[in-house]
RNA sequence: GCGGAUGUGGUGAAAUUGGUAGACACGCUAGACUUAGGAUCUAGUGCCGAGAGGUGUGCGGGUUCGAGUCCCUCCAUCCGCACCA
């Protein structure tokens, strides 16, 4: 009988799912193991061959922790809010509920597809009310807290506000409050907290509320009556119909993620994930030690205060800078200089903070007319506005130092300012060819920093500047808070109503606040977010409600509890459930997430652990991340302002623009010009230039899969034409999970003949048949050597030498012709975790209860079968290899030596030189140096 | 700009600790078989060379008996950068 994979897998499928056989219960004594995928954003394109590759990583240790004795807990899930079902509903009016659900089930039928070993019954979707009623419940936590920075801790809000009435807030305990929190708040002792307004008191505790209403720079587009992503933003346009975008500060919900900078930066160093993330991680959190230093101002009140990660350098200050955003801008600029800075101001509010970032070649900036007084000198520092400076980072303003600052450097050239050397660089540094940025050398020209080394410099002013009041040692991060409001309909509702302007939360029993309905997803005319349409949106029918929603990281910030116990209705998860699995003990997913949904789930989880909710305060701890699977994306070309296209070979000449075209009209780069010319309406009429072949040849570039680049291959059509079990091998066998890689389909072929041969191993014309003698110990010692491969190949995720392992093992077997049930037995456990489907069917007919090869123990390395008496060892001349000699592997290093010696090959090779050295490693190498 | 990753045959890749470079596949070449198949089997296949042999892991240098692997310089490509999920 041949390998009928359709049928074979069609009748495991439906068994496995009759009989629950991946059901997992809280009742057994095993050691836990917990498995989580990353859960897919259910798009409309459906389930791409991109997906699965983690998918079936993540199932094959699932399935080989089974084997070895552990409950597994694998489930899945669906993050479901998103923006994409929103557009989509914009442009049809369809309900993004609806179109999800479509869009879920044609992703569970992909799934069902290839034989995931999930326990759908713990299945979770973003959207539904009975999940988003938690993820409300743990905002309303959130908001309901501060950051202790005393404990180092969060806690209720409950027990600063009885602080507040007890002591008030004194100076000293303002500055230990602020420990990462960002306050305008002044002192104040406890009666004047008494005789404060509501309106008062619930301003003040915005400012340590983790969740909270505070203002935020955000690319605006009036046109669209939206906040657009920076990715949307094209030159000051937005992407979709090319309306202005301007940077406003808005008014929106954040979350204090920057309280826990530090609890994130170190709980890295306890996580087993790549360097690389990680790495990622402390970047975006990017702390930095210096110190914070106060210039007053010439002429008015205050001060400027600065960041600075070079304190040394304070005496080498020429000017300042500042942001465009800066708040001290409109005061600081005198009347000759208004109409310069006002044009500069609103040139840079058109550009996105990436912009500003990555064009360093320009030079931009303007003189505000206005002065600071510098602590030490007291000589007046010219203040200017530079957009290189971002609001967003340190406070907004630097101290320039050209000398010894690159960017600084290239502002105070091209505007001719001072540039004052403070340490002596090394011999060869030119100043003419730009600053001396290391942090070596001599303090010179600073008074009473000079002689001093660079790093004593530092030490010594950030005590100085203490003393004298200029300001202090400061330790800054580049995260920022995380912006939690959005103006958009698709996503969970934020539990809060106003009463006078003042943000409170809704009972917690009334949770949850279901999403309302609305005639259209669009802002309103005075431009509220799309649920001011909704009719009734008020608490009690009297008080409005938020009317922005949550972003898409709500949800996926603390999923991977809710399937410990999906269906409570009373907490988060029951503490006896989560006690049982624990944290995630192995999470599968993309790099992409480094830094958002991954910094954010740690934080909530951090948060949880905080008030007890939790036990552990690390979320995931393995991560492995498989790499992107790109597409071949395919492309026509259009002759500007014509319907004509041009086959790729012949478009020298014309004046094109490459256009995306679907790889479903293409064919070996060859177009289907009908099918092209149905595909959309307006290329009905085209016109052709072919190659002088008479086809049309596509471009082509490798790039990520995506609906919009018409490059998506989907698993289906695959599963149908080899079965889950060749497509599920194949994804292993193109490289290693981690590493990204273009999808192509070529070597499919190879791993499904595998299959067959695997599947042949079992049959003799056709019929089953299996030899119940005992094997020889070459058969044994093919086994044993892939049990061993095999298992360590599993061990350091090395999923795709571990296919090529089993084609070794069956390539042997074939050869020699081996059907003994003693091979072939324990070869079916140990490629069941791959092969799920193929290996079920064979281990029915060995005689096996149907089903019970999920939990069958795993087959044991035995290293007798591997013991050798001899070893051919290559001998090298000069360390390049010239032939081989077996010998016993008992000899010693002399022996060896002598024996080598002696060997004709030598002699040839030693052309009558004298040996200088000879390298012996016993079992490995020999080495002859002449 | 900042940060991260990756460069090995025609292609995907392997080489886990510095020890035989190219396992396992795809493709290609030649052949066998014939229910002419998206089937199966045999042989070959890094490059140069008739061969002996030489040469070879992005470029250039270094350490070592020995380097794909360690160190330095450079080059190229890909990914992320806070409202895409």
């Amino acid at each position: 009988m041949e390998y009928r994979f359709q049928e074979i897998e069609k009748k495991w499928q439906h068994f496995w799912k009759i009989n629950q056989t991946y059901r997992v219960e809280e009742t057994s004594t095993k050691p836990t193991f917990y498995v989580l995928d990353m859960f897919p954003y259910p798009s409309g394109a459906g389930l791409h061959v991109g997906h699965p590759l983690g998918y079936i990583a993540s199932d094959i240790f699932a399935r080989y922790k089974k084997h070895i004795g552990f409950n597994v807990l694998h489930p899945m899930g669906y993050d479901s809010f998103g923006l994409p079902a929103e557009q989509y509903a914009i442009q049809t009016g369809q309900h993004p509920a609806k179109t999800t659900k479509e869009n879920i089930d044609r992703y569970r039928e992909q799934l069902d597809k290839l034989g995931f070993n999930y326990d759908w019954s713990r299945e979770i979707r973003t959207s539904s009310p009975s999940y988003y009623k938690w993820t409300q419940w743990i905002f309303m936590q959130l908001f309901n807290s501060w950051y202790n920075p005393i404990t180092n801790k969060a806690a209720s809000i409950n027990e600063l506000i009885k602080e507040f009435e007890q002591q008030g807030l004194s100076a000293d305990s303002l500055s230990a409050l602020h420990g990462g929190i960002e306050t305008e708040v002044t002192p104040f002792s406890a009666s004047e907290w008494a005789g404060f307004t509501e309106q008062k008191q619930q301003g003040i505790l915005m400012n340590f509320r983790l969740a909270y209403l505070g203002e935020s720079y955000v690319n605006w587009c009036p046109a669209l009556g939206t906040v657009l992503a920076n990715d949307e933003v094209v030159n000051g346009l937005s992407e979709r119909g090319g309306h202005p975008v301007e940077r406003k500060l808005l008014k929106q919900w954040s979350m204090r993620i920057t309280a826990y900078a530090q609890r994130l930066l170190d709980g890295l160093d306890g996580v087993d994930w790549f360097d690389s993330i990680k790495e990622t991680q402390r970047n975006w959190i990017g702390r930095s030690e210096g110190a914070s230093v106060h210039f007053p101002l010439l002429n008015h009140e205050g001060s400027i205060e600065v960041f600075t990660t070079r304190p040394d350098t304070l005496f080498g200050v020429s000017f300042l800078t500042l942001a465009p955003e800066h708040e001290l801008v409109t005061l600081l600029t005198t009347d000759e200089q208004r109409d310069a800075v006002a044009s500069y101001v609103s040139t840079s509010k058109n550009r996105s903070e990436r912009e500003r970032m990555a064009d360093v070649n320009t030079i931009s900036g303007v003189f505000t007319g206005s002065y600071a007084t510098h602590p030490f000198t007291k000589e007046p520092i010219p203040i200017w506005i530079g957009d290189y400076v971002l609001v967003g980072y340190g406070t907004g303003a630097v101290m320039s130092v050209p000398a010894h600052d690159e960017r600084d450097y290239k502002f105070a050239t091209h505007f001719s300012l001072a540039i004052k050397h403070v340490i002596s660089p090394s011999a060869d540094h030119d100043f003419n060819m730009g600053a001396w940025t290391e942090k070596s050398g001599t303090m010179i020209n600073s008074d009473f920093l000079n002689g001093l080394s660079v790093t004593e410099a530092v030490q010594r002013m950030i005590s100085d500047i203490a003393e004298n009041g200029y300001g202090s040692k400061r330790i800054n991060y580049r995260l920022r808070d995380a912006v939690f409001g959005r103006q958009r309909y698709w996503g969970e509702p934020i539990p809060v109503y106003f009463k006078e302007d003042i943000p409170y939360l809704i009972p917690e029993d009334q949770l949850p606040l279901d999403l309302p309905e609305v005639d259209k997803y669009l802002p309103t005319e005075d431009g509220d977010p799309p649920l001011g349409r909704a009719t009734h949106w008020k608490f009690e029918e009297v008080y409005e409600y938020e009317k922005s929603t949550m972003p898409g990281w709500a949800g996926s910030s603390w999923y991977f509890i809710r399937y410990l116990d999906p269906t409570n209705e009373l907490q988060l998860a029951s503490p006896e459930k989560i006690a049982y699995w624990g944290n995630v003990d192995l999470y599968m997913g993309g790099a992409e997430h480094a830094t958002g949904h991954l910094l954010y789930a740690r934080f909530w989880c951090k948060f949880l652990h905080d008030l007890g909710i939790l036990p552990f305060d690390e979320p995931f701890r393995k991560m492995i991340n498989q790499g992107m699977i790109l597409g071949r994306s395919s492309f026509v070309y259009r002759v500007v302002g014509q319907q004509t296209f041009v086959s790729a070979g012949m478009k020298d000449g014309y004046e094109t623009t490459p256009i995306h075209v679907d790889i479903s009209l293409v064919n070996n780069d060859e177009l289907d010009l009908e099918g092209f010319k149905a595909w959309r309406s307006d290329y009905k009429d085209a016109t052709f230039v072919l190659e002088p072949s008479g086809v049309y040849l596509c471009g082509y570039e490798v790039e990520k899969m995506s609906k919009s680049k018409y490059n998506v291959q989907t698993p289906d059509e695959l599963v149908d034409r080899f079965g889950a079990d060749t497509l599920r091998m194949y994804e292993m066998f193109l490289g290693p999970v981690e590493q990204s890689k273009p999808w192509d389909t070529k070597g499919i072929t190879g791993v499904h003949g595998f299959l067959k041969k695997y599947w042949r191993l079992f049959h003799i014309d056709g019929t089953f048949e299996v030899n119940e003698t005992t094997p020889t110990k070459e058969h044994f010692k093919t086994l044993h050597k892939t049990i061993r491969k095999i298992r360590e190949d599993l061990d350091r995720f090395s999923f795709n030498t571990g296919v090529s392992n089993f084609m070794i093992c069956v390539n042997e077997l074939t050869e020699s012709k081996c059907n003994f049930r003693q091979i072939l037995e324990p070869l079916t456990v140990l490629l069941a975790p791959y092969a799920p489907h193929i290996t079920e069917e064979l281990w029915e007919k060995l005689g096996h209860e149907p089903g019970s090869l999920y939990a069958a123990a795993y087959p044991e390395f035995n290293p007798d079968y591997l013991i050798e008496s001899d070893y051919e060892y290559p001998v090298s001349f000069n360390g390049k290899m010239r032939f081989k000699v077996s010998l016993p592997l008992s000899l010693s290093i002399e022996e060896i030596q002598a024996t080598i010696l002696t060997q004709a090959e030598t002699i040839k090779w030693l052309e009558g030189k004298a040996t200088k050295k000879i390298i012996i490693v016993p079992g490995k190498i020999v080495n002859v140096v002449i």
